[in-house]
DNA sequence: GTGGTCTAGACCACG
DNA sequence: GTGGTCTAGACCACT
């Protein structure tokens, strides 16, 4: 259901966080659906509690899971996590165009930049 | 010459090395320039001299850089620095755009995915 | 009757509290009235027993419901239920206006504040 | 420079994000203000260091303070906390008047109300 | 069983 | 010295 890579140079909670969004942004995990509890989860990929809590608290203080005492983690609703996600990968790639850009990249390059990379699509 | 921004939350280090490479990406230090040396540059940025020091290690491992003992640290020759920042920007963007698939975003999502950002070339 | 909020963060037994609260402080239970059996609100709320158990213990050794053994759980008789909590309100209203203070509010300020939320008392 | 309450049943890490609040809102720390150490708080309040760590990670995702590795914890800029927090606590007051009148007080209780709490203003 | 807080102690990256 | 991540293990509140 989720995978961590030890060689991601990425913390190991942030991994967590990511697939955690990416399952629901996917509908995987539907609205009002329960997430693994803290402890299975740690079980799971076998790291400690401590480190999944603090991939949950940061679901929740971004709003994208609700969580209540005793009864576990919750998708939250409406989140439109999909779309927000979508938005977050859009301001990095206009980001990336713009250092190219300062970078004294021409007109002619950054077609070809566009070009190469709007072949991914297809795969 | 080049400015650090106290609130950006990368290390100082690295702010170092990204300036510098956009100086030598555009031109402003030439094949076999002389950079500043390391103490100058450590006062004008009033940072640690072990900061540069970092940086311009950084830089010389990666050749982009080289250093005569005794004489200071010369932009090498033929480095296509400015190429291969422009490889590194189409890689992180290839990644974000893989990372927009696996997120289940369908063809026409990607399709104004690029073309909003395609815009931006013409600013 | 009484209704739960699954997306509250705050425990379901305080739910279940606050709720029956209400209901007395309204005279929906007026004094005597008999609760319904812990075993039939638990039913109808779907939730445990221990919980509606547990909210009952609290009702009760705050004197608002008494209980008689074997025959079930009633509305206490001049519990001025309604008027604790109206204190209840108020004080935490003191309090929070003693934490603007804190915050270094000026008498402009702390005025608006009470001119903007004295508007909803007309609502 | 700030004060921990053992008795206080709200988490400690709480207290102490509600503490430095108070001193950035206050103007006591002011914009770019360096934070007391983690491990120095943690020292001063007898607590551990990954409690401080904790509510210093809690001001930085809402933004009332950034981070540099190596450097430390210094207050944003132009965060308008004291704004937000007066907001916060208007709204608190407003969820308590509507509470009021969902337990059916009389015009003439909450006008009683609204002004036994606004004699604490000019204590 | 669930989530959440806290301590103790270690290790890494950065300056 | 600084912040940040992680583990291990304990305790509390809630269901």
């Amino acid at each position: 259901m989720l995978q961590l890579d030890r060689h991601d140079p990425r913390p190991v909670y942030e991994q967590v966080v990511d697939g955690l969004e990416q399952l629901i942004a996917r509908g995987i995990l539907a609205e009002d659906a329960q997430l693994p509890s803290v402890r299975q989860l740690a079980m799971e990929l076998s790291i400690n509690p401590n480190t999944v809590q603090k991939a949950y608290a940061d679901l929740l203080n971004r709003g994208i899971i609700y969580s209540v005492k005793g009864r576990g983690n919750f998708v939250s609703g409406g989140s439109g996590i999909r779309e927000t996600l979508l938005r977050n990968i859009r301001d990095e790639m206009l980001a990336l165009l713009r250092q190219a850009k300062s970078l004294g990249a021409t007109g002619d390059e950054l077609e070809e930049l566009m070009h190469s990379i709007s072949e991914v699509i297809h795969e």
